[in-house]
RNA sequence: GCGCCCGUAGCUCAGUUGGAUAGAGUACUUGGCUUCGAACCAAGUGGUCGGAGGUUCGAAUCCUUCCGGGCGCGCCA
């Protein structure tokens, strides 16, 4: 039972109990109610509103005013709530009361491992794809947000109770590995010796190549077929190239700290003939200029002519539409869970240049009775652009894209130069270092979270590494003081014997918002929005600090009810931050 | 041209599915350290929610239409 559930079933009880569900049976169906309950959009209505008095007002077939009065009237004895009142033309303004507050967050001082969050009774088997950057070329910022966003959404899914799947859909097949290995050859490059920034430079260069010389595109076109047909040297010379850029991903994975399966696309390879001959069974091909197409309903080009999917090139090679077909179908019907062989719950999470293609996957395999949106959700969680503060897309001037590596690093030492411009008594530098290199990745993280990932999203060093606003430094701070406070007054939390007492305005703020901690999980989980749980954690961190200026705790009669009340925000600020990949610091 | 996304304070961004007087941060102004970290707190200035219509008790949110920006649109992924 979350807060939002609690109030919203006594609500609804409170209807049923004013107005004979029998008298109106349009307005209960089946006897029950659904209302609506939502924060109250300003504190002077009390902590939360309901407003289905004046949704409910003609079904009910009497004044809003006089609905939500009938209803008020039920709920005046209800020991949860402190007030509720009918203002306006027929809100409902509920207050809960300091007991129902006090009794909430004591519940959450002896679980601290769930916070009031209770695993789903529905749990899903999830394939989340994120993150997926291609062999031979550098991770950049687009990968990144692909990495943070999934990896966030898919630790909250774990949290729930589902059980997750992180495939990381490398880019390691296609057109490019045919110049890429016959440009090497060409060389005579000594490929064990490469490493990534060479391996790039070698794919530019073999991509000019590609370009302007029609014997090495016919070479490179003949490498790619030998590579498909598993010729052994090439296939070789493959495998050395992923080798390598691996090598550089692990790098990236490891400062981020993100653990995925790596199962790139030529992990289909194998099974894409037998997808085209079971569309072509199910007569959704048709052919057009040569090529294998999939025509969707609602789907036009830019003469207004339906769009084709091609899942068959002209030259009889597959592309990221097949690719994409067999890995859906693998993950809903071969996928190994330990309970089933299917995933129920598939996410990809890429940027939002490729929603068109992937509506267009989705629809393809649903008329294909893959999968119906009735026995599984298919989502594309698409994120905006990274742009510089100049409005630009993020390039250096020569257009090209910076190192996500380098990235990583500079953060880490700007970090390091805010740091170390403080004053700080008992820290070494050792100390310092290891600090900065936590809030620094931390930093880059939380802004992009922060984000609503819908939208372009601008990246900034310095507004990153601020440690005033909605900052990963301002949420580690106060993680931080509360861990400061406990050390000073000295008191083992497990010894303490009292329980928490809610009075203070500021106590009620704190833990109204700690009792919220389920309903905004159950909110990532609808909308997928990291932004929403770094909102909610900034609150907290922000109301923490209004609560420890206003109401001191060491060596006061409420010592022990306030030292436990910090141990709960503690919690929960280490928990949100963890779902969302960062790290805590005991002292900055 | 068609499709999708976006347009909210000088800047960076929220806005919980249609709710009350549109909110934060930043910047700027002001007040608060003789007790738990002032990396903080409190207050103020700042808005035709791109424009115009429409739907209704009620619109930043839904519909229509313009304006402006981005992305995509047949054999790259």
């Amino acid at each position: 039972m979350t807060l939002l559930k609690d109030v919203k079933e006594r609500c609804a009880a409170a209807f049923i109990a004013a107005f004979d569900p029998n008298k109106y049976p349009e307005a209960f169906p089946n006897g029950e109610v659904t209302i609506e309950i939502t924060p109250a959009t300003n504190r002077k209505f009390g902590h939360y509103q309901c407003n289905s008095a004046m949704k409910l007002t003609k079904l009910l077939e009497a004044p809003p005013r006089a609905v939500a009065e009938a209803v008020c009237k039920q709920l005046n004895d209800e020991p949860m709530f402190a007030k509720v009142e009918v203002a306006g033309p027929g809100f409902i303004n509920i207050t809960l009361s300091n007991v129902y507050l006090s009794t909430g967050v004591n519940e959450l001082t002896t679980d601290s491992e769930r916070l009031g969050c209770r695993k789903t009774e529905q749990a899903k088997k999830v394939v989340i794809d994120f993150s997926s950057p291609n062999i031979a070329k550098e991770m950049h910022v687009g990968h990144l947000r692909s990495t943070i966003i999934g990896d966030a959404i898919a630790r909250v899914l774990e949290f729930c109770g589902h059980e997750v799947k992180r495939i990381n859909h490398v880019g390691d097949w296609g057109t490019q590995f045919g110049m890429l290995i016959t440009y090497l050859t060409e060389q005579g490059a000594d490929i064990q010796s490469m490493n990534l920034p060479d391996l790039v430079t070698a794919y530019k260069q073999s991509k000019i190549q590609f370009d302007n010389d029609p014997e090495f595109k016919q070479e490179s076109q003949q490498a790619v077929v030998e590579l498909q047909a598993g010729n052994p040297k090439i296939r070789e010379m493959w495998e050395a190239t992923c080798k390598i850029s691996r090598i550089a991903f692990e790098e990236v994975y490891k400062i981020l700290d993100i653990n995925l399966q790596e199962r790139g696309e030529s992990f289909y390879n194998d099974k894409l003939p037998q997808v085209i001959e079971d569309l072509s069974t199910k007569n959704l091909i048709q052919e057009s200029d040569g090529a294998k197409c999939i025509f969707i309903p609602g789907f036009t080009n830019r003469e207004g002519e339906p769009l084709p999917l091609i899942v068959q090139k002209g030259d009889g090679g597959y592309n990221y539409a097949t690719t994409d077909i067999a890995a859906l179908k693998y993950r809903l019907q071969q996928e190994q869970f330990t309970e089933s062989n299917g995933a129920n719950w598939l996410i990809y999470v890429t940027d939002s240049g490729q929603s068109q293609h992937f509506s267009m996957v989705f629809a393809a395999c649903q008329l294909a009775k893959y999968y119906s949106p009735a026995d599984a959700r298919v989502d594309h969680v698409p994120f905006g652009l990274v742009l510089r503060t100049d409005g630009k897309k993020f390039k250096t001037r020569d257009g090209e894209t910076f190192r996500l590596i380098d990235l990583l690093h500079t953060a880490q030492e700007k970090a390091y130069e805010k740091l170390s411009a403080r004053e700080h008594d008992s820290l070494s530098t050792d100390d310092l270092e290891s600090m900065a290199k936590t809030l620094g990745i931390n930093a880059v993280k939380y802004a992009d979270l922060a984000c609503n990932r819908i939208s372009d999203y601008t990246f900034s060093f310095d507004r990153m590494l601020q440690f005033e606003g909605n900052t990963a430094a301002f949420i580690c701070y106060a993680y931080v003081r509360v861990q400061s406070i406990k050390r000073k007054v000295g008191v083992n939390i497990s010894d303490i014997k009292d329980s928490i007492t809610i009075e203070t305005p500021e106590e009620i703020e704190l833990a109204l918002l700690l009792l919220q901690f389920p309903d905004v999980i159950t909110g990532f989980t609808d909308d997928l929005l990291p932004n929403r749980l770094t909102e909610y954690l900034y609150n907290v961190a922000e109301q923490f600090h209004a609560f420890f200026h206003n109401c001191r705790v060491g060596g006061t009669d409420q010592q022990n009810s306030r030292l436990l009340l910090c141990e709960v925000v503690a919690t929960v600020l280490a928990k949100g931050m963890q779902l969302l990949g960062l790290k805590p610091l005991e002292k900055m």
